[in-house]
DNA sequence: TAGTGGTCTAGACCACATA
DNA sequence: ATGTGGTCTAGACCACTAA
């Protein structure tokens, strides 16, 4: 009697503190604020540091922190929808999109993509890096493999690498007809370069978006594009805004 | 000279660890096979545990490996592709589609619902929850949100709850013309219902399917889809298989 | 009952940003 | 120089599975 807690079971302290912090979040602080600092969080609940870490993480992966080495931790703002698919299919690259060309280079993809190509696993295609910027951050990067049979009339005139490359290997793909394409989405780490273009640590959790492009009666490019998983909500069709949460109230 | 790592960055030991391990299992492990436990891994690679842990969980997270408490670390299969978006767009429930109704209630749903269906924070509606299969696993958890209003015809001579009354919502919602939807995915840790009907831990990353369907000018209806991240690559248009790395070899 | 992964602790040191 | 989050250790105990 009184105990009434006897046949509860034992809910991890972690995600206990999950959701008391989640609470916390949701009525103690605005968007951008920074919380205390772990030490002093982990001693307030009275817990070792791992244990408070571990809840953080897990509010990080669901959008609602931001952690930065030698800042401290503060309250996310709501995802940005990023629209990703719509009913019409293009090229990449066609007149009004938000991704920039960083720089265009001619290698070895991984077997993966190479697979997906149905080039020979020893062949260089070309790689045209992109970002896309959305409210001012970049939110993707992504490597766009176009085989060299997909852009036969690059001609070696145009700059060797560099954005310039980038744009005519562009200039060229567009030129075919595009028949169709897919996309799929999964969860992926941000590999080294990604991170940091993403400013993100190594391993950060993405979404990863692949594109096939087909033309000719192949695949004539294909795209893996990393988006940051924190911050990005990848919307589908329409492309509407989706209202979230309490964080509806203002700002 | 030959202190080659002079200016080498310290790259963190799980990250090393982890592509040491991932190109282990490339090469010496098949889908299905199990690891050595934790502490002799750790022990074979001179580690803290913690630190072994943590790339497995990275691997893991990248659907690489599958962890069972009581029974061992696996080698994961290759993710299984999840069609979630056609061309046609239709209601849920029709004909032939791979989801099992598993009940229905009368529920206030969360604040955020609430708002992308523009009922009242106080208001109840239909919640059907669906499971969704393949291959014999189950892959995804839906709550799908119908108002009161969009299926006005719901006769209350129908089972009040359970699978009868979720078909009979269904039922009513499809007599709607609809009139369009979309999508939107984004990365989240799976709630304790939605982790007991996938067979994972509550907080295993998940990724977050959110479908509005429109009908009679208004959002009739909102669907919650929780798809394991770590087994689906969830695929839009055309539904083609993506082969994938080096388990493209076989079975 | 034995062995597995999951949780938790109390430290330590490091990399990074800022003042 | 200070303070932040990131990494790492060497333990301990618990929850679960399967023999």
């Amino acid at each position: 009697m009184g105990t009434t807690q006897l046949e509860t079971v034992p809910e991890p302290k972690y995600w206990h503190l999950k959701t008391v912090l989640s609470e916390a979040l949701d009525s103690e602080f605005a968007v951008g604020e920074i919380l205390p600092n772990e030490r002093e969080l982990a001693a307030r609940f009275g817990v070792a540091r791992a244990t408070l870490r571990q809840a953080l993480e897990q509010l990080e992966l669901e959008g609602r922190l931001q952690r930065r080495r030698g800042v401290g931790t503060t309250v996310a703002p709501p995802r940005v929808g990023v629209a990703v698919g719509t009913e019409q299919q293009t090229w990449p690259g066609v007149n009004g999109d938000d991704w920039q060309l960083v720089d265009c280079a001619l290698a070895v993809p991984p077997a993966a993509v190479a697979d997906a190509l149905a080039t020979g696993r020893d062949e260089e295609v070309h790689i045209v890096r992109r970002t896309r910027m959305s409210h001012g951050h970049a939110v993707a990067a992504e490597l766009l493999h176009v085989p060299q049979a997909s852009v036969p009339e690059l001609s070696g005139i145009d700059a060797p690498s560099g954005p310039a490359r980038a744009r005519a290997v562009l200039r060229e793909l567009q030129r075919l007809e595009l028949e169709g394409q897919d996309r799929a989405v999964e969860l992926g780490s941000a590999r080294a370069d990604d991170a940091k273009a993403l400013d993100r640590l190594p391993g950060a959790p993405v979404l990863l978006v692949t594109t096939r492009f087909f033309a000719e009666g192949r695949t004539a490019a294909l795209s893996v594009a990393t988006y940051r998983a924190d911050t990005c909500r990848l919307t589908f069709g329409g492309g509407v805004e989706i209202h979230h949460g309490p964080e509806t109230q203002a700002s």
